[in-house]
DNA sequence: TAAATTTGGTTTATAAAATAAACTTGTTTA
DNA sequence: TAAACAAGTTTATTTTATAAACCAAATTTA
């Protein structure tokens, strides 16, 4: 039978967001815009989400008088991926 | 880079939809209604939009009075499926 | 040096998708 | 023959994603 898909992982931004986070440690609100070529606007929404359920931490400083936003991958982010990939792998059985 | 999935199966019924069609050469709309525990009208909704797609064909008939819908992944699906798990991967790279 | 532009976002509004509820047409059954 | 069921479709509602507008501070430019 078919697994159920997280459905706060289904989601192309927000998946796009991960998976920069399993390659890259940490980084930055600026270099997931670009890298996810998503408007600030969208990011800043998932972003939050993914933060809420604890798969992300969003760290807000300022370095010199600039903001800055970092982020990165919480063990319970990573688990979630592994659980969403296992899921995944049962729809392509047959191919 | 990640690669853009497409949206028409980036959709949790859509896939499974999909995915059953895969193993399955064809299947009834019950019999999918069933295994995807959808409900009827969503059902109809996205089989249509698969259709349209060219993903799916879609044939009705009588069997005695009762009517019937069954199902079958063309090869434009399958192509699209095939893509599709293809830039998935990308985005378990580092996993 | 005042006006315009850029940076790094957030908030609000709009569009698209998914889902659920209601309805249809014909059939069986109590 | 009225009630319930089957197999869907249509319409309405909710949720999600996306885009547009906005903000504050800093920087560039005329």
């Amino acid at each position: 039978m078919l697994k159920e898909l997280n459905p706060l992982l289904h989601s192309q931004l927000r998946l796009a967001i991960m998976s920069i986070l399993l390659s890259v440690e940490e980084a930055e609100f600026v270099y997931i815009k670009e890298q996810t070529n998503s408007t600030a606007g969208n990011l800043s929404i998932q972003l939050e989400k993914l933060s809420e359920a604890g798969y992300i931490e969003v760290e807000k400083s300022f370095i010199g008088k600039k903001p800055r936003t970092v982020c990165r991958m919480t063990e319970v982010g990573r688990s979630a991926m592994e659980e969403y990939l296992d899921a995944l792998k049962g729809y392509f059985a047959n191919l």
